[in-house]
DNA sequence: AGCGAGCCCTGCGCGC
DNA sequence: TGCGCGCAGGGCTCGC
């Protein structure tokens, strides 16, 4: 559910606590949150006490906070940098609390870190699905050498996002690459948004509004798409991706990061998501609402309608 | 390659 | 009042 918007809020959040914090304890009280983490990079809390974190950086819905070396000597076999890696899957959320406060219902790890200006801060993973988790992670070089993500200038990615895609807000962004992806793939339009390893960050809700606007039609092959039309949705795509970022932007303080699925959502703005029943904004006629991919689709029948190009596409090699 | 199904999980809202 | 069910869905694996 939070997709790149609300991930992206609790990353700029997190920045200014995280970076050059060193992290002097680590308490996992529920070890669902650990399943990203591979026990080849060693025990969760013993690979983060003692480490200062440098950064949060963010590469569609994953977050992560690179990590410095331990000050004492280390294998040559485990001299890669690390990572704290965050996912919030479903209903996470990331927490600065002051040290010590009790945690609220849903927390799955506590650290607790020390900044070298602002002091002490609790992190609290509350996640009450628990389809998010944190993990250790080995950072890897970026195939084309440009920043792993927002937020950090380091060319490198946890092993675990290399095969995701940068999201349509990241300046590396290859908009020709996903041209040419989109032309040549056998799939559906709706399901190449929803694709992390094509163009991430986008979910179900974004990609139903990105939709509607566009106009098109969640079920249109996406080798359908003319050019220009493929360029106005992606268009759309990061409008519907930096309104709801400047909605967030301002929901928070900039010390405590809290965002919660409910409200905090900009649910307020959206035009087709959920809305089922309801006038579409553009038109007037009722939007409809389908299943699509096990998963619900809203749109509007009307102005969202499976265009065929008027040239029949040439048979596939 | 691409797609459907299944799995992980909890809270909520519904019908009976 | 309460029970059981369906639904919400991100990411990943498996099998076709």
């Amino acid at each position: 559910m939070p997709e790149l918007p609300e991930v992206e809020v609790v990353r700029a959040g997190l920045e200014p606590a995280v970076t050059g914090s060193l992290i002097t304890d680590v308490d996992v009280l529920d070890e669902r949150a650990l399943t990203r983490h591979e026990k080849t990079h060693g025990d969760f809390a013993a690979s983060l006490i003692g480490r200062r974190m440098l950064g949060a950086v963010r590469r569609g819905k994953f977050l992560w906070v690179p990590l410095d070396r331990m000050p004492l000597d280390r294998p040559p076999s485990d001299e890669r940098d690390r990572a704290l890696l965050i996912h919030l899957g479903m209903s996470g959320q990331v927490l600065l609390r002051e040290p010590g406060i009790p945690g609220e219902r849903h927390v799955r790890i506590r650290l607790v870190i020390e900044h070298p200006e602002l002091g002490e801060f609790a992190v609290h993973f509350v996640d009450q699905r628990t389809f998010g988790s944190m993990a250790v992670d080995a950072l890897v070089p970026t195939p084309d050498g440009a920043p792993g993500g927002v937020g950090h200038s380091a060319t490198t990615v946890p092993s675990q996002v290399a095969h995701i895609a940068r999201d349509p807000l990241d300046p590396a962004f290859d908009d020709a690459g996903f041209y040419r992806a989109l032309a040549s793939r056998r799939t559906t339009v709706k399901r190449a948004l929803l694709d992390q390893s094509l163009i991430s960050g986008i979910g179900n809700i974004y990609a139903d509004e990105a939709l509607w606007a566009a106009r098109v039609h969640f079920d249109q092959p996406v080798a359908t798409l003319s050019r220009p039309r493929a360029r106005a949705l992606l268009a759309e795509v990061r409008l519907v991706l930096q309104r709801a970022l400047a909605e967030g932007g301002t929901s928070f303080d900039a010390q405590y990061v809290n965002v919660n699925g409910a409200s905090g959502y900009f649910s307020h703005s959206l035009n087709a998501y959920g809305r089922q029943g309801q006038p579409c904004p553009r038109c007037g006629r009722p939007l409809l609402r389908a299943t699509f991919m096990n998963r619900s689709s809203h749109y509007c029948g009307h102005c969202q309608r499976i265009r065929r190009p008027r040239t029949p596409q040439p048979p596939a090699p």
